[in-house]
DNA sequence: ATAGGGTTAG
């Protein structure tokens, strides 16, 4: 770098003094200043201009003696042809531009190329040689020819011009060789070759842009255009929006965007460019804004740009904008095709905006472009009503092969349903199973049809989907059965959906029946058959089953699916049988299956349920000796069932294990800890890792609250208790009903009975309904504060809501005591009595 | 027609 930046001081001192000198650059190339700082972009194509009447004529002779050479090829090698040879000494750059750009073929061009090089040393390539050559390799996509050539080039010792160099790398940027280009950039620079202006970097730029776009290289020859003192301008700065569009940054693609406009530099390709990443980034508004302002500048898009707008627009569910810019795009003057009309329908079917399908059908008529088939099917499989199917059936040009009247059909079979007609479905498919036995009328009657089909899978894979969807199982199975009777072969998607659907329903039997005929009559059964039974037997508990089936799907390689193992090791679990679920994982393995950590973890917490931690422990060492790792959740369940069995020191420990594993302990993991120290009386502990989780960007949810609310009541610290409660709300953490009781519940424990009224009152305006513990506590509360009139109107409260304590409820007895006391006192004896009457106390109580 | 699961508070 250092060196380049003196040498171009050099020349710029060098140009100054306006001399002439020769600059010995590379031993063997002298090069001319003046043509070194030529900063003008030259074309190879030199063949126009040629002025030398003598050259013209040699090039005719070349051209004929290489087009007109029927009886052997020119360049044979041995043996080229003794009019080349006598030709030779007449070769110039010049001469050699001229023949290869009215050469007919690449090949032979190519060939010539190669050949004049060996014609010394009466002959050199020059930079206009190798670029004419260069040229026609680009445009003809020789894709390896043209890397040898670019490989050539520095090793030749031919210098070029920095426009020459410029139009080198764009025909290697044109076919993709953009690392090929960037290599030649340097070499040249290194070898004194060329000196890189700025036009040449622009032309860098554009190679780079067109390969997809490498950010780091382009922002890298940025740099270095910069240290070099180049000014950036739209040719610099469009590709680099380019590389920035393609990759997605869509700030930095801005940012360019806004200094261009700045500029005055934004023209239809800059606009063109933003508005297709725009659209391909989902932001359909913001292209379409571009479309617009570009308009505003009097400035129209190309016809390609347009249709990829419009392709993108429906892509992306926004129709009406697509509307508006294929009409744009027809008062720009283009005549749009029927692929364009067919996306727009497309579009407007999903939408189900029909009205405005159907317009764009008579427009294209009134154009004379007749609708297609495959227009119709997505108009047809959008509609229902009987009279639309009609007409559209009308547009169908009667000549149709059989293929396409059932297409058709099947169109009308998706329309029905789509719209949930379910019996009109199944009616139609009857009467197209029947077809062969019934008669012309019977299909007249459903569409004034002259011609009969057959339906094919399609037809019966629509229906059966619909009638599954439609929760018609049943019906869906007796098709199958009409399928096999006309001998219509199910597909893999007909059985998988029933299947599916009869395992979703229990009917593990008929599953089990519709695989083994699916097998027999060859068709394989895919993975997402086998999960579906797979995760009915799950669901069952069935464990043998299970093992059954895993093995069957071993011998077809299809993987269980996670959430179904862990369903049947949850299942087990929940009903006390850790031991079975564990059993069945370590078969699993046997069966080369590795269960995943999730289902794991459920048997870990299994096994905590019965109270075996020391077995649950042991799982939990284990794991990584069977390749996993166990992550946050599991040690959470760890933790948990570590506490609960008052082993806190290692539960302790575990918390340290989780930071020296690289894991981050959870809100969970610190909720875990909080309640154990709360339950344990040192709730200052709990406090103090409250105050320790913000700081850890663990923010304390609803859970850490309660939890703290309830240990401080425990403590005898409602005061506390209350500033955590205001803390929370504080914190923009709404409290939930858990919540409420929690701290209803714990103000009553503290002897503060009206302040937990309040709380009630909170709680019931936000609707939410306490339990009938509350109730009692409410009670009780009032009952020891001798508060007898308070406690009869939560006891009225309690009996009005039907939260009087079921009779195994152990505050069953406070309620009974409750209504003892009221019967005895003069103030609520009556009320009392009135309620028994009316039946809302069980009477057995007095 | 197809991933996704296991842990915490009254």
């Amino acid at each position: 770098m250092m060196a380049l930046s003196t040498l171009k001081l050099k020349l710029k001192l060098k140009l100054k003094l306006k001399l002439t000198l020769t600059l010995t650059l590379h031993t063997h190339t002298k090069l001319k200043i003046s043509a070194l700082c030529s900063f003008f972009s030259t074309t190879t194509t030199h063949s126009n201009t040629l002025s030398h009447p003598h050259t013209l004529t040699a090039a005719d002779a070349f051209i004929s003696i290489l087009t007109n050479n029927q009886q052997q090829p020119p360049f044979s090698p041995n043996s080229p042809s003794p009019h080349l040879t006598r030709l030779s000494p007449t070769l110039s750059p010049h001469l050699v531009e001229s023949v290869l750009t009215r050469l007919p073929s690449w090949k032979l061009a190519l060939s010539f190329f190669h050949w004049a090089s060996t014609q010394h040393p009466y002959y050199y390539h020059t930079c206009y040689t190798f670029n004419a050559m260069a040229s026609i390799l680009s445009r003809s996509r020789q894709i390896s020819h043209l890397k040898a050539l670019a490989f050539d080039v520095p090793s030749s010792g031919c210098s070029f011009t920095p426009g020459a160099l410029g139009f080198l790398i764009r025909c290697l940027g044109a076919v993709g060789l953009v690392e090929e280009a960037n290599h030649l950039f340097d070499e040249m620079r290194v070898k004194g070759l060329c000196v890189p202006n700025d036009y040449c970097y622009n032309c860098l730029l554009e190679a780079i842009s067109k390969d997809g776009g490498d950010v780091g290289l382009m922002e890298m020859r940025l740099k270095e255009m910069r240290g070099l003192g180049f000014e950036f301008d739209r040719f610099t700065l469009t590709p680099v929006m380019q590389v920035y569009c393609n990759a997605r940054k869509f700030d930095e693609a801005l940012r360019v965007y806004n200094t261009m406009q700045a500029k005055g530099w934004v023209d239809e390709r800059v606009y063109s460019l933003l508005a297709l990443s725009f659209s391909k980034w989902g932001k359909v508004d913001k292209a379409f804004e571009l479309v617009e302002r570009m308009e505003g500048q009097g400035m129209i898009l190309n016809e390609r740009t347009f249709c990829v707008l419009i392709h993108g627009f429906v892509k992306e569910g926004h129709v009406d904008k697509a509307l508006e810019m294929f009409d744009k795009m027809r008062k720009a003057g283009f005549v749009p095709g029927i692929s364009l009309y067919d996306v727009l329908i497309g579009g407007l079917c999903r939408n189900k905006e029909t009205d405005k399908a159907l317009s764009l059908i008579s427009e294209m008529k009134e154009l004379g472009v007749q609708p297609d088939v495959g227009i119709l099917t997505k108009l047809l499989s959008s509609f229902s009503d009987r009279s639309m199917i009609m007409k559209l059936l009308d547009e169908i040009p009667k000549e149709q092969d059989y293929e396409t009247i059932v297409l058709i059909y099947n169109a009308v079979l998706n329309g029905y349903v789509g719209d949930g007609l379910m019996d009109e479905a199944y009616n139609l498919l009857q009467v197209m199973i029947n077809c062969e036995s019934g008669t012309n009328e019977q299909i007249d009657n459903v569409f004034g049809l002259k011609r009969l089909v057959t339906p094919n899978t399609t037809s019966f894979n629509i229906v059966i989907d619909g009638l599954l969807k439609n929760g018609q199982l049943d019906l869906a199975l007796t098709l199958l059965h009409d399928m096999q009777r006309i001998h219509r072969k199910p597909n893999i998607s007909i059985y998988n959906n029933l299947i599916n659907d009869l395992c979703n329903s229990n009917r593990l039997e008929e599953s089990f029946k519709l695989l083994r005929e699916m097998e027999n009559s060859r068709i394989e059964p895919t993975h997402f058959t086998h999960n579906s039974i797979y995760g009915c037997l799950c669901k069952r508990k069935d464990v043998l089953g299970a093992m059954d089936m895993l093995k069957e799907m071993r011998s077809c390689g299809h993987e269980p699916w996670i959430k179904h193992s862990t369903l049947l090791v949850k299942e087990l679990c929940d009903h006390g049988r850790a031991v079975e679920a564990c059993n069945f994982l370590n078969n699993m393995v046997q069966e080369g299956f590795l269960p995943h950590v999730v289902s794991y973890s459920a048997a870990i917490g299994g096994l905590i349920k019965i109270q075996e931690v020391d077995q649950a422990l042991n799982l939990f060492r284990d794991l990584c000796s069977r390749g996993h790792c166990p992550d946050v959740v599991t040690f959470n369940i760890m933790i948990r069932g570590l506490c609960k069995g008052d082993r806190f020191t290692e539960a302790e420990n575990l918390l340290d294990e989780i930071v020296m594993r690289g894991l981050s302990p959870s809100v969970v993991t610190y909720n875990l800890l909080i309640d154990n120290w709360c339950k344990n009386g040192s709730v200052d502990n709990a406090m103090a890792l409250l105050s320790k989780m913000s700081g850890e960007d663990r923010e304390p949810n609803v859970i850490t609250y309660t939890t703290l609310v309830d240990g401080l009541c425990r403590a005898e610290r409602p005061n506390d208790a209350l500033s955590v409660w205001n803390e929370m709300q504080s914190k923009g953490c709404t409290p939930n009903r858990i919540a409420f009781m929690a701290l209803i519940h714990g103000l009553c424990k503290c002897s503060r009975p009206t302040a937990a009224l309040r709380y009630l009152r909170e709680m019931e305006q936000k609707e939410m309904k306490a339990d009938s513990f509350i109730y009692v506590a409410l009670l009780s509360a009032f009952l020891s504060d001798l508060d007898l009139t308070s406690a009869f109107e939560i006891f009225k409260e309690m009996v009005d809501s039907g939260s009087f304590p079921e009779s195994h409820d152990k505050n069953y007895s406070i309620a009974i005591d409750a209504i003892l006391k009221f019967s005895k006192d003069d103030r609520t004896s009556s009320a009392i009595r009135v309620l028994t009457e009316e039946g809302k106390i069980p009477r057995h109580c007095l």
